[in-house]
RNA sequence: CGGGGCGUGGCGCAGCGGUAGCGCGCUUGGUUUGGGACCAAGAGGUCGCCGGUUCGAUCCCGGCCGCCCCGACCA
């Protein structure tokens, strides 16, 4: 599906040709030692960029190309939705991440500098506060909304683990977009035409995603979803039913638990577990199985809605889930979640592997709703190498807050219509979120309405990552020999190859070739090196343009040049007076 | 920040107390020519940085910095 349909060239409007002779920037034989993730090795083997620092890279002309590419695609599609495209500074006065109380938020991912002034300056990560400012500065009356701005700029995040070349990274190029509405519903409409605008951005590249429901973060925001692109090499871990459709960010994703065994609640019994701490070591101890048992994790949470100092809480659920640490945390609404240290567990006077609810006193305890999915539960029973035998809730336990708080796994039930979810891996390229009116209550960006009443504006935010969109189309389509493009988005549509240039008539009708080619508006990469065909074939197959054209002085004996497809296995041969029609066959199906 | 690995020419690597070497790439000349050719002659390195030990350190010791991988983290 992804072949056919999705060729439409996209004009950078300038010279659309280079000579490789002439063209910065060259291959390598041997896989960089440093890249071991697929994008990050091929984009350093064919010369697509250069590493500067962790991070941090700068793009040669192939890469540049192809990002533009990208962005030209964005540009068109946002224009289409209604959008406006503006350019902000990179550069910002902290007070502005202050008063959004973001700062903080984003603590040390943010990069923070001094201006010689001694100012404090931070490099935008985003750029909400900066668009909220100038929006109400702009905007006073409903007349003036609904509003879709845009943006493609760099964006610097102080990651702390930048990992897999472009995939994850510290300066990199965002497309943004912001819309500003004057209530719920033109939000809802706002969300919905930049959502279809997002499927016409991916789908134009080439790029089969998927929109799936994801979490929605600490801005407490209503909708939001995620544009993954499945790859191994991605981050993010998605769970999705091939039933009903449904799909969800594995830190949001609901699901129905497994069912039990119905049993009638027997009576509480303690019973020795000598060296038994783990759930696999109890479980096989007792000979039950791990949803017969209740696990214990201990968090601290800091910076809660119910009281500002660090404190520690009780965790638990049945002992075949996990705990989901994004649902835990919004539940707590706390700033910093961490699991707690062996010393506060012990100060607390918990007994680590024998730890339970049972007689708990003074301490938080946070169940997941699963303590009500069975019967009859093995618990710690707070006492070294002993458990409890028939624990039931809320017979012999109590909890401050039951909610669903286990991490979805592939095989649980689908939340809609109960089918075994799957998981995939997958790498975020694009996010859309209902935002609301954190940022315009806060930065005062209000509106009149026809009546003459004041409104805070309800903002949307959507983000592309356009690096990280290339680094995944690499992932998601290349083979042993290299990169093959999705020709929407290759740097060049045909890669020309003359053999023995200097033989025969190669080099002139190769350079005619090359000519004619550009004439008939074709983007043509052009190898006239006096390489070895050996040389020229594995660094067509490295960079992977959707057509190669070959001229030797075999296929001169039939006037005629080979072409073929960067997946087809072999070429077929093409008289001279057909081949741009055949090219252009191929771009164009 | 925790764990692991690595810093020697553009790339990939070896060397390990006595002032640095291989392959690829690069330059020049010649031969070759459909899947990373061959011969010959060359250019190119503060051995990450600082300190210590030593007559002498790329090598041993200490500290620091950087890069990669796993985890934590990633509105």
């Amino acid at each position: 599906m992804v072949d056919g349909v999705f060729h439409h060239p996209v004009e950078l409007g300038e010279k659309a040709s280079m000579r490789i002779s002439r063209l910065f920037g060259k291959t390598l034989r041997q896989d960089p030692a440093e890249a071991e993730t697929a994008s990050h090795r091929l984009m350093l083997k064919a010369g697509l960029m250069y590493q500067v620092a962790a991070g941090v890279y700068a793009y040669m002309p192939l890469a540049w190309r192809s990002l533009r590419k990208i962005e030209q695609i964005i540009r068109e599609e946002m224009d289409a939705a209604g959008g406006q495209e503006v350019h902000l500074p990179a550069l910002q006065p902290v007070e502005l991440w202050q008063e959004s109380g973001r700062e903080a938020a984003f603590g040390q991912n943010l990069f923070h500098l001094k201006d010689r002034r001694e100012r404090d300056m931070v490099l935008a990560p985003t750029h909400e506060e900066v668009i909220t400012k100038m929006v109400a500065a702009n905007v006073s009356s409903y007349r003036d909304l609904p509003l879709i701005l845009y943006q493609i700029q760099t964006k610097f995040r102080d990651e702390p683990r930048p990992r897999a070349g472009l995939i994850r990274v510290r300066e990199f190029t965002m497309k943004d977009a912001y819309s500003f509405d004057a209530d719920e519903h033109g939000l809802a409409l706002s969300y919905d035409r930049v959502a279809q605008a997002y499927r016409n951005i991916f789908q134009r590249c080439g790029l089969p995603t998927m929109a799936v429901e994801a979490d929605s973060g600490a801005i407490g925001g209503k909708d939001s979803q995620e544009f993954i692109l499945p790859a191994e090499a991605g981050e993010d871990t998605i769970l999705h039913c091939p039933q009903c459709g449904y799909a969800a960010n594995a830190e949001r994703a609901a699901f129905v638990l497994p069912p039990v065994a119905q049993e009638k609640e027997a009576p509480l019994e303690q019973v020795a577990t000598p060296g038994a701490k783990t759930i696999p070591q109890v479980a096989a101890y007792l000979s039950v199985p791990e949803s017969k048992t209740l696990k214990a994790v201990f968090y601290v949470a800091q910076g809660q809605a119910v009281s500002s100092t660090a404190r520690l809480v009780f965790v638990t659920l049945r002992g075949d889930l996990d705990v989901n640490e994004v649902k835990l945390n919004n539940l707590l609404h706390a700033r910093d979640l961490r699991l707690a240290t062996d010393q506060e567990v012990a100060q607390a006077g918990l007994v680590a592997g024998s730890a339970s609810a049972v007689g708990l006193k003074g301490i938080n305890v946070v169940a997941d709703r699963s303590i009500q999915a069975g019967a009859n539960f093995v618990v710690g029973a707070n006492k070294e190498g002993y458990h409890l035998r028939n624990a039931n809730y809320p017979r012999d336990f109590q909890a401050d807050l039951v909610a669903d708080i286990a991490l979805a796994h592939e095989g649980h039930g689908c939340p809609k219509c109960g089918t075994a979810l799957r998981s995939t891996r997958g790498i975020e390229v694009g996010h859309i979120f209902k935002l609301g009116t954190f940022f315009t209550e806060r930065l005062g960006a209000a509106y009149l309405d026809a009546q003459g009443q004041q409104h805070p504006i309800i903002m949307g935010c959507y983000g592309i990552g356009v690096g990280r969109l290339l680094a995944g189309a690499i992932e998601q389509n290349h083979d042993d020999k290299g990169i093959v493009f999705p020709a929407p988005i290759a740097p060049y549509q045909v890669h020309l190859v003359s053999l023995n240039p200097e033989r025969e008539d190669v080099g002139h009708v190769a350079d005619d070739l090359y000519a004619a080619l550009q004439k008939e508006g074709i983007e043509v990469l052009y190898d006239d090196r006096e390489e070895s065909a050996g040389v020229k074939f594995n660094d067509a197959d490295l960079l992977g343009l959707p057509v190669r054209l070959l001229v030797s002085p075999r296929t001169l004996r039939e006037n005629a040049a080979e072409v073929k497809g960067r997946r087809e296995e072999r070429g077929r041969t093409v008289p001279l007076s057909e081949v741009a029609q055949t090219v252009r066959g191929m771009l164009e199906p």
